[in-house]
RNA sequence: GCCGAAGUGGUGGAAUGGCAGACACGAUCGCCUCAAAAGCGAUUGGGGGUGACUCCGUGUGGGUUCGAAUCCCACCUUCGGCACCA
């Protein structure tokens, strides 16, 4: 090889990256590159992401922004010698899949299966990950959702998986009912608009029973704080008493939880949620009328109104009266829409004195106020006016009458339960996960009512209980699924008796068909099992799992419920799916969520076909911190489209090395060491921007560099650049003359010996200000340092006729000299 | 109200106790071109000075330190979560 290629091919240097992905999508494709050997076991790494829901829109710059990190993630531990598993799959069930199957008329089974397509093929096909599509699962699918309707009736065999009436949230748009979790300020998670409360029969999936151990969990995950922090919120523990007051007739009991048993001596009234099953039993005669008014004005209340805080209290007198524990004393019983059904027993000890709520009702109903913490001075108020909710000292509490609030807690409780009206308890503001859903796109429950037997569960035999294929499959609003028109669905046998009988018409929630996804997608080959006891031994938990920040108390939550209940029932040997988590930020643009009625989505194939995938992928990591949200910048992609091009250019001019002795190539190895590390921290910018200043390098050093120096630091460069731009990478590692392939190449490892600097940048200051830089040979005492410091005309001036009290000597970083 | 995160050039951001503004975008000027695009090169926080230089500067006010964007306290602003949760 000569040295004769010259200017020219510079201007040949512009490549074509259409030309370039088409070739190596073929030749990865045929030479099965990202194909995962599940059989061997060594180092595994399970690289899980969150999967798409097929909808109307397509793929948005935010998919391409979780898989671009994740996929980038993912190759640099395959580079790194770990064997990487990182399949995809289509979250095809489910109201958005739906709903644009009812917008544009045709029918989800129809249009899934090509929705799915055109995303596999046109749009995630493209983007250069290295997806492992032979075990891709579609929920949609019998194959799949047959061991939805499963995982159900192992709930439902645990007693986990319950029919109840409950006071549920429904949404008026999407006419079904929605679990708490769907719910974001009284409004449907999916389409915005207010939800209202209905009471119905439903399926629920008793997560309340795992609060506890949600919340224990979470202290040994690799995940960041904020996403514990959130789901520890939502699981809402709350420790206190649960403290018994009699009907005042002995007729029955009315239980109560409070975090304030210090305060009972001052509970002056008790207030019962409006919906309370004991309303109706202590309500007198002369009060009814009244009573059953404000109840029909708390039933008709939409959950946005009952939520908000600034409207005045509102109740109503039951007549009925109950007997204070502590006191003795008779208390009235009311009812008050502050008090909710849901939460603790749905009845409250009212404590006027000290609870800010509790005051602003008494005063407005004129209920009596007593004062029975004395506040410290300091914080003294007139509980006429105010409620003193801190601590204090015991006062009209009986025997505890002095006594420091914070220790007659326990005391009073313990008081009370000894005469049997009294405990120690602990209320969680999680609700059970309401599962059923009023719509037709989903996995049929699999329960059968028989007049004779009863509810009946499916043999899992008999599963899967298919979807029909129908001709409506439009929501009702009636309370049930369009199935239950569908005769030919709903009529069956008892699996029991072999009579006739009913299948519940009721499809289950999508957040249960994606709540054990990754357990399937290692087992897909087998069609007999759920997931194979093998291979989910060899490949669970997670090692990874990349997603955004709206699934923490949703499928996050969910995911790790479900893991619990199967550990538990001995079909899985770890309790906790995703050992790390990490959660993306959002790609925004003009400061806002990217969303059609703002007008502002990008839309991510223009990019790719415009700039190439590879720079399309790296303008997406180099934004900002991968962690962060990100602003979409249209101009700054030509940023990377222009280094990615300098660096074909500089491959392709790789015979115009210098003639000298050869140049200094510590910036090879500081640049391994610094995009190892800001890779293993996912800073994927800072890593970009580090192949950018050692592209940089190259350009200014190539003069004095070898051809082995030129030709080691651009192979250096293109495998460091492959994690990131992996069509580049493979085709810039042919024109370097390498073997395919760059993504079998083990991750480079900086020389140690390189790394240490010849020569030290020693800054000079004088009373902490920069005076003077001098540039020595690493290693340079203080003393030498000092001596030259002294010397230099720009910092002589400033020790003249001044004693140097002290010096701060960082070696081959600074000296900084105090004086005066 | 409670809990948390964040505030740095015209813009995205870098620096997590030691040279503020890496790397980019944008802008200005230049080279190349008949011209444009692309590409390449230079300049680019603010004030002052012909200049070597110098002063100011990381939301605001205080503190710790030889030294603070970084640590501590108070406040302001923005964003996120929870909230009549007893």
């Amino acid at each position: 090889m000569a040295q004769q290629v010259g200017e020219a091919s510079r201007a040949d240097a512009r490549y074509d990256p259409h030309e370039i992905e088409r070739r190596w999508i073929a030749r990865w494709e045929e030479s099965g590159l990202y194909r995962t050997d599940l059989s061997a076991v060594d180092r595994k790494y399970y690289n899980l992401m969150e999967f798409p829901y097929p909808s109307a829109e397509g793929l948005h710059v935010g998919h391409a922004y979780t898989y671009s990190g994740a996929d980038t993630n993912g190759r640099y531990k395959r580079m790194q010698g770990y064997n990487v598993f990182q399949p995809m799959g289509f979250d095809a069930f489910g109201i958005h899949s739906e709903n644009y199957a009812l917008k544009v008329g045709i029918n989800p089974m129809t249009l899934t299966q090509r929705t799915v397509t055109r995303y596999r093929n046109e749009q995630m096909g493209r983007l250069g990950c290295m997806w492992d599509w032979s075990h891709a699962v579609n929920t949609s699918q019998p194959d799949y959702y047959r061991w939805t309707q499963w995982l159900f009736l192992q709930m439902y065999k645990a007693g986990l998986a319950v029919r109840k009436s409950a006071p549920v949230n429904w949404c008026p748009k999407d006419l079904t009912v929605l679990a708490n979790e769907q719910v974001i300020d009284g409004r449907c998670e999916r389409c915005d608009s207010e939800v209202v409360q209905r009471e119905m029969t439903q399926w629920f999936f008793r997560i309340t029973e795992y609060a506890e151990h949600l919340l224990s969990g979470l202290d040994g995950l690799d995940w960041p704080e904020m996403s514990k922090r959130l789901q520890r919120n939502w699981i809402g523990k709350s420790e206190g008493s649960q403290l018994t007051f009699d009907l005042a007739d002995g007729s029955d009991r009315i239980s109560v939880f409070t975090t304030r048993p210090d305060t009972v001596y001052g509970a002056t009234y008790v207030v019962l949620a409006p919906e309370h099953p004991l309303v109706e039993k202590v309500t007198v005669a002369s009060q009814s009328v009244q009573v059953e008014e404000y109840r029909k004005v708390t039933s008709l209340k939409k959950e946005i109104e009952r939520l908000s805080l600034d409207k005045e209290k509102t109740g109503a007198f039951t007549g009925g009266y109950a007997v204070n524990p502590a006191t003795g004393e008779r208390v009235p019983i009311w009812i008050a829409d502050y008090v909710l059904l849901t939460y603790g027993t749905g009845a409250i000890m009212a404590v006027p004195g000290h609870d800010e709520r509790d005051h602003e009702f008494a005063r407005k109903f004129g209920l009596p106020i007593t004062q029975v913490i004395e506040p410290p001075a300091e914080f003294a108020v007139d509980i006429r006016d105010e409620a003193y909710t801190g601590a204090g000292t015991m006062v009209t509490s009986g025997q505890f009458d002095g006594m420091p609030s914070e220790e007659a807690k326990r005391a009073i409780t313990e008081k009370l339960q000894a005469e049997g009206k009294g405990e120690q308890k602990v209320t969680y503001r999680l609700r059970d996960w309401l599962i059923s859903r009023q719509r037709y796109w989903g996995p049929p429950i699999p329960i059968v009512y028989c007049p004779e037997h009863g509810e009946v569960p499916v043999p899992e035999e008999q599963l899967p209980v298919l979807l029909p294929e129908v001709e409506n499959f439009r929501p009702t609003g009636t309370g049930k699924s369009p199935l239950a028109s569908v005769e030919s669905f709903y009529k069956t046998e008892c699996p029991v008796c072999g009579g006739p009988a009913v299948r519940e018409t009721d499809v289950s929630d999508t957040f249960l068909d994606s709540s054990w996804y990754y357990l399937r997608y290692p087992s897909t080959e087998y069609d007999d099992r759920p997931f194979d006891a093998e291979r989910t031994r060899n490949w669970l938990p997670v090692d990874s799992y990349m997603g955004g920040k709206e699934h923490i108390v949703l499928h996050h939550l969910y995911s790790r419920f479900v893991t619990k209940v199967l550990h538990d029932l001995g079909h899985l040997a770890f309790e906790e799916p995703f050992t790390r988590l990490r959660l993306h930020g959002m790609v925004t643009k003009d400061g806002a969520k990217m969303s059609k009625s703002r007008g502002n989505v990008v839309n991510p194939d223009e990019f790719r076909q415009q700039y190439g995938a590879d720079a399309f992928r790296t303008y997406l990591l180099f934004m900002g911190p991968y962690e962060d949200d990100n602003e979409f910048s249209v101009s700054a992609v030509q940023g990377v489209a222009r280094f990615l091009g300098r660096v074909y250019s500089q491959v392709d001019t790789r015979e115009e090395y210098g003639s000298g002795p050869g140049a200094d190539m510590r910036t090879l190895h500081r640049t391994i060491t610094r995009v190892t590390s800001e890779l293993d921290a996912l800073r994927y910018h800072t890593s970009i921007a580090a192949l950018m200043e050692m592209s940089n390098w190259i350009s200014s050093a190539r003069a004095q560099m070898t051809q082995a120096q030129l030709q080691s630091a651009l192979e250096h460069l293109v495998l460091m650049l492959a994690p990131i731009a992996p069509y580049s990478a493979e085709e810039l590692w042919h024109r370097l003359g390498r073997e395919y392939s760059v993504h079998l190449q083990a991750w480079p490892v900086a020389d140690e010996a390189m790394l240490a600097e010849a020569m030290a940048t020693v800054v000079v200051q004088v009373n902490g200000r920069v005076r003077e830089r001098l540039t020595l040979p690493a290693g340079t005492s203080e003393e030498d340092v000092t001596a030259l410091a002294r010397e230099s005309a720009k910092v002589r001036p400033y020790l003249d006729g001044v004693q140097v009290r002290k010096a701060v000597w960082v070696p081959d970083k600074l000296l900084n000299l105090v004086v005066g």
